[in-house]
RNA sequence: CGGGAUGUAGCGCAGCUUGGUAGCGCACUUCGCUUGGGACGAAGGGGUCGCACGUUCGAAUCGUGUCAUCCCGACCA
């Protein structure tokens, strides 16, 4: 390629809405445009890159067993209601209707057209096992799409789906998966770390999630998720999902006698912590969220957090937060009492659910809210002055230097990516939408399923959030729009020019991915250029070129040599 | 949806307080000059100042509304 017909605009100065560094650099050195808020134009550069990670992901997918198939971006509701999540899935479903007023979606995932699939297509066990993948556009109308590439709106993502008999089956389909994603991302030139991840609300499922981990760069913040891992063995979770075990603290309050004492104005666990001189893990916190429309009170030791996503699962919602003050209000007036945020306690609450964190079930003379303003009850005990709620769950958030589960090491965090999950269904899908096939013993039975994502234009995103510095991206060879870029320093020089072009041709003629920057600018302009588009390597042909003599540059490392041109080419063709 | 901010040329910004011919840098076009790290000179082209309504003789500037975008929280590949 011709730098002067190639189709690229990089910017002098990075755009003003971008924050994380892929962003902005995919902005700058043109390899994206925004078209809408979340939207993206992948401009040439962007799409050879997209295509490598594509290529990658078809190769290790086919190599794993797995079939290519293309399923409509268009889906009926008919699906979805069978499947029951049209009610479900909110607004993140792009809904729409067609010239007859049939309500279709925008497909944000593939699971109920897939299902179908099977259901018309596979009737005997001999079919089985089955994988079946497609990579295509997927549109999810997030709250709040951001970071570019991201957390695109629309966004490229390769599906895949397994179908087996049993659960020995998914549990092999589920391995295989995972290896060839550890394939995937080591040749994408990305670390990633395959942690345990939170599988929403279906019960006894597992999935994993891979990491890029992103917390090295004090700068970066383009991780949106906390992945806790231990120092020692293996263990590595999402904070979703994360379980610890708790370092001992000071559990008993060491008050004489319960009684309700004034506590004016201590509506935080710290306030109340400081006014009444006792440790915050003797206080247990009481916390109102609404799950799926109804009330829920989680009640967690004064000096832990409530992991929402934990809570949420206990009553396999879809959905939880925070409530509001008056929504608070209207749980007081229907128990007859009189508080807000901060003051509230278990005792006397009325249509309201009350789950327990493990961590207060051990708690002696302990402080709680007791619904009243300004007041606390001290000295509490579970059974004497408080019933211990029946639903007792772990719904605690881990946090840095809590002990791990499987060695007792300590747990550190650090900001992941997440940039693939794999997931094992079971009949979620299969049961609700009737997908069954004959097994061996003559019986109709749902399929086992599995579903496995990676998001290609994030997994792209990701690898310039991991490889870039101050001048520009750093692309890993396998995922880069071409390999080398020739540039000669002076288009007035016409053995700069007859040697540049020479390098060139040799290299196209061996299928290398080239650009020749033949383009009449100053040498600055073209090596900026070079580096800020991230070209893996550059052989410049300058003034040395009397004495045979062109300088490699490796841009991972920003190495330069000073070798023959024939040397250079020679490299090249070596990769 | 809640909290904060911003909309002026392709990109980055000034002008707005105190209303009066719409500006700067980069990019773009032409010419000259220059060619190892985003040169220089000259001459150009390009903007319904997000949109609507209002106030006014007159609105980028003041008011109301609206839309969009960005940041912080609930979504997930």
């Amino acid at each position: 390629m011709r730098m002067s017909n190639l189709f690229v605009q990089t910017l002098r100065e990075f755009p003003a809405d971008a924050e994380v560094m892929s962003h902005k650099l995919l902005v700058r050195a043109g390899y994206i445009r925004k078209l809408a808020n979340g939207v993206y134009n992948y401009l040439p550069l962007m799409w050879r890159v997209l295509k490598k990670v594509e290529n990658i992901v078809r190769e290790e997918m086919d190599n794993a067993g797995a079939q290519e198939l293309l399923m409509p971006f268009v889906q009926p509701s008919e699906l979805w209601q069978e499947s029951g999540r049209w009610d479900v899935y909110g607004k993140e479903l792009m809904r729409l209707r067609d010239r007859h007023n049939r309500e279709m979606c925008l497909g944000p995932t593939h699971e109920e057209v897939i299902t179908s699939i099977a259901r018309e297509g596979i009737r005997s066990y001999k079919q089985l096992p089955v994988n079946l993948y497609q990579i295509q556009s997927k549109f999810r109308d997030e709250i709040r799409p951001r970071f570019g590439l991201l957390r695109g709106r629309e966004f490229i993502m390769k599906d895949a789906y397994s179908f087996d008999v049993d659960e020995a089956g998914l549990d092999k389909s589920y391995e295989v998966m995972a290896q060839a994603y550890r394939n995937i991302f080591e040749r994408c030139g990305l670390e990633t770390k395959m942690v345990q991840s939170d599988s929403g609300a279906i019960g006894g499922s597992v999935s994993h999630e891979f990491m890029v981990l992103v917390n090295e760069e004090a700068e970066n913040n383009a991780g949106e998720n906390d992945v806790f891992y231990c120092t020692k063995c293996g263990y590595s979770a999402n904070s979703n999902h994360a379980i610890s075990i708790l370092n001992p603290v000071e559990t008993d309050g060491k008050f004489a006698k319960a009684e309700i004492i004034d506590t004016p104005n201590a509506h935080t666990i710290e306030g109340l912590a400081e006014f009444l001189n006792v440790p915050t893990t003797v206080i247990c916190k009481s916390m109102v969220y609404v799950v799926d429309g109804k009330y829920v009170v989680a009640l967690i030791r004064g000096d832990r957090a409530v992991e929402e996503t934990k809570l949420m699962n206990v009553f396999v919602g879809n959905d939880i937060r925070i409530a509001r003050n008056d929504e608070i209000q209207e749980i007081m007036n229907a128990s007859g009492l009189n508080a807000v945020a901060g003051f509230i306690g278990p005792k006397g609450l009325k249509g309201v659910e009350i789950v327990a964190d493990e961590t207060v079930k051990d708690l002696k003379n302990f402080v709680v809210g007791c619904n009243q303003i300004d007041k606390h009850l001290v000295g509490a005990n579970w059974g004497v002055d408080v019933e211990l709620p029946t639903t007792i769950a772990d719904i605690r958030l881990v946090e840095e230097n809590d002990k791990c589960v499987d060695c007792g090491a300590e747990l550190k965090v650090t900001k992941g990516i997440e940039v693939g999950n794999i997931f094992k269904l079971g009949t979620k899908y299969s049961k609700a939408m009737n997908a069954t096939f004959t097994d061996k013993d003559g019986k109709e039975k749902p399929f086992i399923m599995g579903c496995y994502g990676i998001g290609i234009s994030r997994t792209a995103a990701a690898a310039v959030e991991r490889h870039h510095d101050e001048y520009g991206i750093k692309w890993p060879l396998a995922i880069a729009p071409y390999t080398v870029i020739v540039v000669p320093v002076s288009n007035q020089d016409e053995t700069q020019m007859s040697v540049a072009e020479d390098i060139y041709k040799q290299l196209k003629a061996k299928n290398i991915e080239v650009i020749i920057d033949d383009r009449d600018e100053r040498a600055g302009v073209k090596l900026k250029d070079a580096d800020l588009i991230g070209i893996p390597y550059r052989i410049t042909v300058g003034k040395t070129i009397k004495d045979n003599l062109v300088e490699f540059k490796t841009r991972a490392t920003n190495d330069m040599e000073t070798i023959s041109p024939e040397e250079a080419v020679a490299r090249i063709l070596a990769l």
